[in-house]
DNA sequence: TACTGACCCATTGACATTCGATGTATCTGG
DNA sequence: CCAGATACATCGAATGTCAATGGGTCAGTA
């Protein structure tokens, strides 16, 4: 059975923290964000969402504190810790050497002497 | 305990793929060529290349046969099948799609309207 | 006022994959 | 003849995603 392969494993925690570096929001709208900014390419379930963002308030990278949404609803709103802006950067590195190492090889077409 | 990351999950069956249409080659090939290609960003272990090359064969993507190597020792020797071809096509427009999307997430400053 | 739909939180269980450790055997060079 | 590189492979633990499910609240409307 294939995999549906909506995400790439790894990446939901980088892109839930780019998503919080806009400023504060719960995690309802960091879905929402995240799939009409990438056309639905990218889809952000709730059964991985929130263990993502459980995750990374113990981590401390993120903190959570209720508050009342645009629409006058209990919501949990969770913002960037300095720590967490940190491993946002470290993140963003990262993904950007993985990326370009596996552009390297999908551009290669010759066996390497 | 942060995740090492050696490798983005899901990407491996691809970069397989990839080194395969270079021509036939062995397990342990595979793996030193995308080492070396990536300058080590990529490590890829034996205990994630053996049973990908497994799921690959199960899904004729690839095909196998004993040969022996350039060094003269017993190997098995993995080829791309046409429909291993097709699937690496798909994937990687799908890895690109991805990486794409990704992309547009990391290089926005503002909350979407 | 009752209903409906969108909003918002969360958990559970199954599944796939990666990772580190470990084991065997062969060939080559010193 | 021994060390080290080559080459296969499996196992168990850990992690993370996914699909399903459930429940509660608010706004608009019929």
């Amino acid at each position: 059975m294939p995999r549906s392969l909506d995400l790439l494993q790894g990446t939901l925690d980088l892109l839930v923290l780019q998503t919080l570096s806009w400023g504060p929001a719960h995690g309802y709208a960091v879905a929402r964000w995240i799939e009409r900014l990438t056309g639905d390419v990218l889809q952000v379930g709730e059964g991985s969402l929130y263990p993502a963002l459980h995750r990374l308030e113990e981590r401390e990278w993120i903190a959570a504190e209720w508050r009342l949404s645009e629409n006058n609803r209990r919501a949990k709103f969770y913002r960037l810790t300095s720590r967490g802006r940190q491993q946002l950067r470290a993140e963003t590195a990262s993904w950007a050497r993985m990326v370009d190492a596996v552009g390297r090889v999908l551009k290669t077409t010759e066996q390497p002497a």
